[in-house]
DNA sequence: TCCAAATATACTCAATTTGAGTATTAGGGG
DNA sequence: CCCCTAATACTCAAATTGAGTATATTTGGA
């Protein structure tokens, strides 16, 4: 899920402008998360630096603005009430990027809208048709899910997103099915999503959204949320264990519909004992189980 | 190797201040660069942005600057002469990153070092000792190529490099040893050689440095300059040629000392084919070979 | 001329890791 | 007590990896 505050005409991320009682650039951001949230950040980390001088936030105006985009995660406990920000599933924005219940009904619009772009280009017909393939794994049943960001930008150049079209052009075939965000963000969004689902698979970055203590299949639905694919369930498990990324609580959790199972927590431990620890995780398309 | 631009007293990175006339941040780093080191940048990639109000290039002053560094791969020809930038070994400043020739002597100084940072910190002592043992791999013998800036910030926090040192504080134990950087240069060639190491090991980046034709053991050597860690050749091979990361070029090397090479080059359609192709390399401390 | 040294390249093989299952266990609700 | 559901335990073949051995071509002397 993405916080976003419901601007006119569309959402955008919480943002605000470096000020010199900020310290740091995380101390700034922190600062005006929590005004225009209500939220407190725990992990952070920096994403991009945008700095051209046509960035679409500056019309006119002659000086240049730096925008520095920050991923933070955060268990989310309840939309933040008082500032009007709301919590936004991710793939609201992005839709073709969750597998979850199999190839996204998106993905059928966006194949026919480039082929009609690989073939308005003439002779470098065969580079737009071999990215869009590579990207979107057409005509071969393999989906990439560190793409994000690939995705995003040939979507863009192609002019599917809504965001990529001039004042005055033809309104875009996909005005039904896209959801576009302000400014640069959702491009940034697409950054963040590409950067965390390579980062989950050697960093434990993953419990940074987890509650305190949890059951496997909990971990996995958060993983497979991120990721936008389902996992094997017994291959995962034998991931997580072996890797040595929980510890028993001790304790049951009894409202799973079938046999309880088991609460674990992090074991933080982990950081300090192998280089990398993370998920290395191997999709599946749809697993039986 | 990294390009100084050897300053009093120490050298430092090429670098200036974004101008109005730079369109992208990009533009104004390839203008820099070229004005100061004679240099055209082919592959460049952003890697972080500094911002911190006590950061030490602003003594005094009021306002803040902002730093983004970037990372820059460039086939170096020869040294850019009219400018006065030289290229040096990267490891002259990072020293303890390379074990080609087996574990770098400064690691002698270094765990000695350590352990009176350990013993002087009392009941942080075992979370400190923990994290020098996973950083150097001490106790075990295990080495991360990719943990550079972990190294380098432990090594900062413990007061071994120069820079750490505030004024009036006992000369460092390291003076002999130790080759700093002017600013936060260090820390930014560290984090640069880090994420370096890592991309390799998904992207093909490693062609930016070789030039059009070459032959494997070229190739390997360059791997290992970077990652610092000497590969088993019969198996690197087998890597890059699963990987389909180049193509014969027919032609033949004859002066290796031994049985002529076949000469290879980049096979740019991978980028095409692939999602993330590069060398998933696995190291060896020392192979019989 | 022929051999030793040096490097390139080809092949082998056991140990591990991975992908994809089947089998069994333990609650909750009729 | 039976059935549904999910948790957990085990299995097994295929693929990948780590570490060799074996063979091929050069060059430079003895």
């Amino acid at each position: 899920m993405v916080l976003v505050r419901p601007d006119v005409p569309v959402d955008t991320l919480p943002a605000g402008p470096l000020q010199s009682g900020h310290r740091t650039l995380e101390a700034g951001l922190r600062a005006w998360v929590e005004q225009q949230t209500d939220l407190h950040l725990g992990y952070v980390e920096q994403l991009y630096t945008f700095g051209d001088t046509d960035r679409i936030d500056m019309p006119g105006r002659g000086g240049r603005s730096l925008s520095i985009a920050y991923l933070a995660l955060v268990r989310a406990l309840r939309a933040s009430a008082r500032s009007g920000a709301r919590w936004q599933n991710v793939y609201t924005y992005l839709p073709w990027e969750d597998w979850r219940d199999g190839r996204p009904a998106v993905l059928e619009t966006i194949e026919t809208y480039l082929k009609t772009w690989v073939k308005d280009s003439g002779d470098t017909g065969t580079l737009r048709e071999k990215r869009a393939a590579l990207a979107f794994g057409l005509g071969t049943d393999s989906w990439s899910d560190e793409l994000v960001l690939d995705r995003y930008e040939l979507l863009y150049e192609a002019g599917f997103v809504r965001e990529a079209r001039r004042d005055g052009e033809s309104p875009p075939l996909t005005a039904m099915v896209d959801h576009p965000m302000g400014l640069d963000h959702r491009r940034i969004l697409a950054t963040a999503l590409g950067r965390l689902r390579g980062k989950i698979k050697y960093r434990p970055v993953i419990f940074e959204l987890m509650p305190e203590s949890f059951t496997l299949l909990d971990l996995q639905r958060t993983v497979e949320g991120l990721s936008g694919i389902r996992l094997h369930k017994q291959n995962f498990r034998r991931l997580v264990e072996t890797q040595g990324l929980v510890e028993e609580t001790g304790e049951l959790q009894t409202e799973t519909g079938g046999r309880p199972a088991r609460l674990v927590r992090f074991r933080r431990e982990v950081l300090l004992e192998r280089p990398s620890p993370g998920l290395r995780l191997s999709s599946t398309k749809r697993p039986a189980n």
